[in-house]
DNA sequence: CTCAATAGCGAACGGCGTGCGCTAGCATGG
DNA sequence: CCATGCTAGCGCACGCCGTTCGCTATTGAG
């Protein structure tokens, strides 16, 4: 018999009031700590810790971090939300490409893992944006067979985009200066990388800041232009 | 006084007879160790006793084991030669992708480990290569400012395309199967997952496997195509 | 009321990156 | 010739990590 305060709510809360831990949760609170503190901070036991339970409590509701990773990735590829349905097949890829590409901006630590874990491509979320970028291109009129193909491609651009402006938001955030800071600080380095080549030195002397939107939409534009002109 | 066999062979052979280690050898043996067992492999430890040395020896020659990986980085970017001189721009840019592709193939962690590091443009053989990218871009007619961009832009496919095909090279070696034995296994889950898309489930069926570099290839002329454009 | 099932937990294992202080051998200056 | 200082390499230890195992407490079902 406990000796203990006979209230409902003295009553200690685990056991099974209801799960107190679900898959769910333990994924959303992932996220948060990713956003939050970094890649490096995702440990069984510091989300754990966030949730309130024991870092090894987490594994009757997750296989092993690898398959938490996975959901995690299908979780944030679910805030992707490009779907307004008459859209023009260039407008609503280029929508779809914007969407993707701000959600790795918001939650760069993705641009990391994704070189990590294989077959990424089999959650939810992913296969619903699959299909409905597939459809844009069979819109446009690709054949199935030509819409992979071409899908293939515009992902691979958005996503390379996303790991090279990942990378370096990552050190940014890392490094803890602000982006002026920043760049202030590794202009000489650049510069003295570049020396040996006359042509980087100018590239990178001219180089005017944050225009990551422009240079993300400059190759986004000429992906569609290419894939536009196989229509023809 | 040493009591021992008077032979320069029966000496102890450390101290300082040449210094034993270095980091070219450090660097060398990694990329060998990466390529052998994969990204999980590769540990101060485990890189130490293949070079016959103690983990913590290794740290009079790298700064750290992120340090050490970008070495490893711009190590096998050097590896990457397309430098053919008087190739016509797209010829030119063609070689080095296909070239970059092939390294990467070669190389599936490098995919997993350039979305971690920051900065790896900034070694020597990755600075070669963009110059020798950049003046390619400026030979076809491109101001430097849009050179720059049209460089980013194909790099970022060429990467995009990389990561996800590294991410599948290395969950098949992890798996130890076969290519078809692995097709075989993941084509029922593929099309579960893809159920309630119908144009996902006719386009997983009509999947040709291995046509990994036709559909590079299809992205990569795209991306050409329309930078060629831009030419007017 | 009993009982199998299940959520959560604490301890423990083997491995990780790396800081610290030690040793052994070298080059140098007296 | 020796003394000295420098440096490459190493063993140890610390605090993490992912994960396994056996335990407890609680549950809903019969």
């Amino acid at each position: 018999m406990t000796s203990e305060i006979p209230s409902v709510w003295a009553r200690p809360k685990r056991g099974r009031e209801q799960p107190a831990l679900s898959r769910e949760q333990i994924v959303a609170e992932a996220v948060k700590l990713l956003d939050s503190e970094g890649l490096d901070a995702l440990s069984m036991r510091n989300l754990g810790k966030q949730l309130g339970a024991g870092a090894t409590s987490l594994y009757r509701h997750v296989a092993s971090k690898d398959e938490l990773i996975e959901f995690v990735i299908d979780e944030v590829y679910g805030e992707v939300d490009a779907f307004s349905v008459d859209a023009e097949w260039r407008a609503g890829l280029t929508a779809c490409a914007h969407s993707v590409r701000a959600m790795v901006t918001r939650h760069p630590w993705v641009a990391a893992v994704l070189g990590q874990v294989g077959l990424s491509y089999l959650g939810p979320n992913v296969m619903r944006l699959s299909n409905h970028m597939l459809g844009l291109f069979e819109k446009a009129g690709f054949s199935l067979a030509e819409a992979e193909k071409a899908l293939s491609a515009l992902l691979a651009y958005v996503i390379g985009a996303g790991v090279s402006e990942a990378a370096w938001l990552t050190s940014l955030t890392r490094s803890g200066l602000t982006e002026e800071e920043w760049n202030e600080r590794l202009k000489p380095i650049t510069l003295a990388a570049a020396a040996p080549y006359p042509r980087l030195v100018a590239a990178f002397s001219a180089a005017d800041d944050g225009a990551d939107q422009d240079a993300f939409d400059y190759g986004l534009e000429t992906m569609l232009d290419g894939l536009a002109a196989k229509l023809t």
